[in-house]
DNA sequence: TATGAATGAGTCTTCATTCAT
DNA sequence: AATGAATGAAGACTCATTCAT
């Protein structure tokens, strides 16, 4: 049934993509109106029906699709000859600013469908999650120095708080956007500061 | 309006408080069913509406009732003379894991309000978050002793570190047990493992 | 069930019918709403039907009512012994617009009662229709002179063309207003022209 | 979206619009229900919604379509060539017969979508009021032969009161027909009537 | 392959009426 | 007499999904 889809002339293929992912990533799973999603991308109600057999397995598509671009590009950016941690680190987060910018809807869907609460969709994800999710965020960080560490320190932690820091430090300049007059992220100040952080954390567990 | 409902017997009315947080924390705000909430809380379709003027109000009352009890709860537990600000944050999270012992789909409902896309929900939502919650979030680290902290350091930042770091180990720890054949939180393993992220983080900010 | 109401301090009594006469006469049979009803008469749900068996009984009461009040006050005030009939005509359309100041609210409803579509109502009304307006209509020109009329002329004929003229010319006056941008009646212009109307029929029936 | 009505086969088409007409005429817009359209005209719930966006849009379009159609099938039949005032207003209550004989819902629909007073429809009313039917009723007295008017008379209002006196009369016929055993007009009773209405107007007006 | 008419269970909400107090 | 909590059928409208063409 997908794989009718996939034959598909990449031209039409992209605007029914594009107008799922945007209904969904704007609207949530249940909320999203597969009558929209057609009438966006100008095709009947009952071809998108003739490609996926429901809303959900339309969601899943797109979820599994979505991961798959953006861990490609991810990948094909990312310089895994960069040892450093901290380089890495930030390599990560510009590369992901990048994406965000590229596909910022596809993003938006990943980030919708994760926090997903509809008990239909919810444990069909979590599969899909394990298998692709898990291993790339492992493989994101290989081949780090880790002799730069100071002895004695248990790494893997370290590294754990330096990925939530950053984790906690990005929601937080989200959040400010959120509630500023202008809406905006202030890049400049954003990436001050997360050089400080970053000092700060290169003291604490480098040598 | 909703007086009346503040009026009914105790147990009627924890039927209705139950049930509606209960499907709304379930299904979150548009796909929540005011007929299951009704079915759930054994009260007929006109009496819902009796008390509350339509969903959305209905929604808002929850949300400020639940911000109310938890807050209410969480400062008659919380020491405030503790000074030592890993000591104050180990307390925090033992009161939460009670709270969220005490009122699972409470504390879920709160979550999932705070994350509600549905734009009729979202901006009112808003203005009762920054209220409530913003300077509830500070004076939990009220009168922390600041003495502590190495010289030289950005305590700011250092404390946010910390509490970015114990953020990202509750999500792993739930993330793992979600993942796990048995669904539970494995507390000793976990309290083991807080323990050393502590002497970490300590070791890092502390004189 | 009524007489109990009959039996209320006439103050209370007041409440209620103005209350009712008002949604009745403002939204129709149906679209009238017994809670507002009892919201603006300052009494409770129960009350209402524990002197009114339901929402019909109580039209239908106010009915009877409103037609028993205007019909005393128009008999109170006519002049039975101008035998003249058009001036009688002038009087009748003269009270008509007093009772129409005095009583806004109360001939608007008689106006949609008889209106009213909804099957529930209809043909109970026709009943009292029948018994009280029938004889009023007939009363009112009780004691024309008809020894003023042409020879020959069919009297009740002629009548009637004057009566149905007037209530044309009514309805004209109401139109006009209703499309003009004051929309207020022009009370002198249409007085004049009503002068006129009665001068070319009574040149057409009268000796 | 009414396109889409249009297009369908005409069966199909008059089943609903049948549906509609009597719905509307027999109870008014308010009150009368969707769900018994549809279960009339034997169709689904959606499929209405997906002619109509909603009941509004319905009952407007019902009332076009029913102006349309009575208007034109009103000039099929009136001959303009009739120069006589009189017979040409005979001609039209002839007319009015016939159609409503032929369509008595659709002009008892128009007739209640005039009286209505449901604020959500009365405003949109008015516009195609204004525009269809006023001018519709200046032409069907085009091309009279004012000549044979008396002289000196205000022929205006002459035309003004022979047209009231004899929407006047229909009044009366039907009222009675309404209270009569049979509820049937009698209608050869009603045409000699007719007449001698018309001759003492024609004696009031004509030279 | 492609259409879009058709379905009907489901949505939130209203409202006259009842009844225990 | 008086209250107002409680009922539940009915209201308009939505939407994923099917199916004849």
């Amino acid at each position: 049934m997908v794989s009718k889809f996939l034959n598909l002339d990449s031209e039409k293929q992209n605007r029914i993509l594009n107008a799922a992912i945007n209904e969904f990533a704007e609207k949530g799973y249940e909320n999203a109106s597969t009558n929209d999603i057609v009438k966006e991308a100008g095709i009947s109600k009952g071809l998108l029906f003739h490609y996926f057999k429901n809303k959900k397995q339309l969601f899943l598509f797109l979820y599994d699709y979505c991961i798959d671009v953006s861990l490609t590009e991810f990948y094909k950016k990312i310089d895994l000859n960069e040892r450093d941690f901290f380089v890495r680190l930030r390599q990560i987060h510009l590369i992901k600013a990048e994406l965000l910018n590229k596909y910022p809807k596809m993003l938006k869907f990943i980030e919708v469908a994760n926090i997903e609460k509809s008990s239909d969709i919810e444990n069909d994800l979590n599969v899909i999650n394990k298998d692709e999710l898990e291993n790339a965020s492992k493989r994101v960080f290989d081949g780090i120095d880790l002799s730069k560490f100071r002895d004695g320190i248990d790494i893997e932690k370290a590294i754990n708080v330096v990925i939530w820091s950053f984790q906690g430090f990005n929601a937080k300049v989200l959040e400010e956007a959120k509630l500023s007059s202008s809406k905006q992220i202030n890049y400049d100040k954003a990436f001050i500061e997360a050089e400080a952080y970053t000092e700060m954390l290169k003291s604490c567990f480098y040598k």
